[in-house]
Parts: C-alpha cells; sequence; structure tokens
DNA sequence: CTGCTTGCAAATAGTTTGCACGTTC
DNA sequence: GAACGTGCAAACTATTTGCAAGCAG
C-alpha cells in the first residue's frame, strides 16, 4: 500500500543527494501513516515508539529539511503547535473556532481570490501556510442547541 | 485628533463596568497612535517610554481582556509574534514571503471566497485572524532583479 | 574517511500564571 | 472597602542551537 510513496520519498531523497538516515526514515513513515494532521511532538511520540532514541530537536530538524526541499509541509492551525503533512497532500485549512474542527478544501477553493488577488493587488497567493478561521456547518446550523 | 477614537474606547470601557486604569489608558493610546502593526512587545516599549512601571505582563493580560471585549484584535503574519490593532480597523493581511512586507486589503476583496466556502462547505468566514502568505507586486513583478 | 546527522543539554522567544500589594469604583 | 488590576518572578510551550560523538555514502 502506501510503502510505496514511503520509498519513493526516501528514493527522491537520495537523487538529490540526501542522506537516508534512521531517523528520517522513521519520520517520513510516520508523516506517511499519520490519519490527521500532527505537531511536531506528536510526530516525535510516534517515531519513539519503534525508535525511543530519536530526539525531538532530531525530528524538528529533519522536519526543517524536509520543508526546504518541499517534501512537507506545515500549516498553523490556531495557537498552539505547527502541524505537518507530506507535501503532495496540498490543501487548504477551515478552522472552526467553535469546536476546533478542521476541514481540508482542494485549493481550487480558493481560485476566485488568488484572482482577485493577483488582479488588484498584484498579489500572489504561494502558500496554505495559514488556516481560515470561522464557524463549521455543524456550529453555524440554526438547530445547533449547543451554547 | 484621534484623541476622540481614544475617549471613546475608554468611555466604552466604562459603560461596561471595566476599569479604567492607566495601563489601560496607555495600552490603548499606544494602540491608537500605532502607525503599523504592533506586536505585544512593541506596545510595551511605546507603554514604557511614558509608564515605564507598568509590566509586559500587564499588557498581555490588557490585550486579552481587550479582545475578549472586542476592542482590539491580534492576528499572525508569520512565525513570530502575534501583532495587534483596535477592532475598528477591520482588515486581511497579505504578507510577502520574500520581502515580508504586510499589505492590508478590505474585507470586501474576501466576500467571494466567503461566498464559495459558504455554499460549498456551509463554512462561514469569522475572522482574518491569519495573514494569506504568497508574493507581494513587487516581488512577483519580472523586472525585479533580487535573487 | 569526510562531512552530514544525531543526541543531549541548554538556550531562546513568546506568552501565561500565582501571589501579595495597589487602585478603581 | 470589596473586587478587580498590577508588578514581579517564575513557569510554560514550542522551537532552536552548540557541541561532541555517530553514521551514511
Amino acid at each position: 500500500m502506501s510503502n510505496d510513496r514511503l520509498q519513493g520519498l526516501l528514493e527522491s531523497l537520495r537523487q538529490r543527494g540526501q542522506r537516508v538516515t534512521t531517523a528520517r526514515r522513521a519520520l517520513l513513515s510516520a508523516l506517511d501513516q499519520a490519519a490527521d494532521h500532527c505537531s511536531a511532538d506528536d510526530l516525535a511520540t510516534e517515531v519513539a515508539r519503534l525508535h525511543p532514541e530519536i530526539h525531538r530537536a532530531t525530528i524538528y530538524r529533519n522536519l526543517e529539511t524536509l520543508r526546504r526541499l518541499e517534501v512537507v509541509e506545515h500549516t498553523h492551525l490556531g495557537h498552539g503547535p505547527a502541524v505537518y503533512h507530506l507535501a503532495d497532500q496540498i490543501h487548504q485549512h477551515l478552522v472552526c473556532e467553535k469546536c476546533a474542527s478542521v476541514t481540508e478544501v482542494p485549493p481550487t477553493a480558493l481560485k476566485g481570490l488568488e484572482q482577485t488577488l493577483k488582479h488588484d493587488y498584484g498579489f500572489t497567493i504561494k502558500s496554505r501556510h495559514f488556516a481560515i478561521v470561522g464557524l463549521c456547518a455543524a456550529c453555524t446550523s440554526p438547530d445547533q442547541a449547543a451554547s
């Protein structure tokens, strides 16, 4: 299954002259298998299950290295730690300020905004680095009884 | 001049049963006069010019209080400290990832996106809490020679 | 074997908090 | 004068860095 993806990533690192170490293998594997968005700490914990010797500093350093290589991206969903995911999963995050749920939307949802900002301000949107904050469908709907 | 705005803000605090202290007066005054976006530390420095005894912790506590009262807002422009401004200056921030310049655009620029997210995902954008990252006009233009 | 990587510990940046004292209403 | 705000110091969270030892190519 997604083992292919992992192997491909490792291969692409090698081809770019990057070293493939235990820490990197383990980190990419954790990112590959992660269900949702992980903080550096989440990843460190996951990696530690198989490799307890791998230090959090190494996780941070490798996340930064992989970010420069455009293999991973990180996003800020709110206050608190940044969350990471593999760069082949591009999406914009919508975060509900009430229930904190995260909705992923395809980059195409921003097409219109991109054109507007380009046309009116000459600005080119380059990343989905920050989430968009608001209310999710459930928390907006009139029939929801929460405070 | 904008002394009116400051007085109005203080009055509105009083009317809501909030105490008007030296620290709050000084903080709101600093926010009122701030040319651009200030971090908590910038504000502390500015406040300290007239009131050196006012502690940074007090700045943070009051910024949080004023945020709850919807008198100030804070935004994240990137990594680093949050920046604050009075809540009557509503705008979305565009940050250039190359030159770090900040462009303010009116909330109306997001109208289309708001409708799309509402229609397609039931999501209601509620705040401009995070900047949008990309390239500003100067850094996008073909005739710019920077690396 | 040479240089990139790592583990560890300690430093850093930004922000928050407990507590005793001071001030506002 | 009761409740809320403040100063100070210390804690805290997330992340970064210097250094000596380790491992990949």
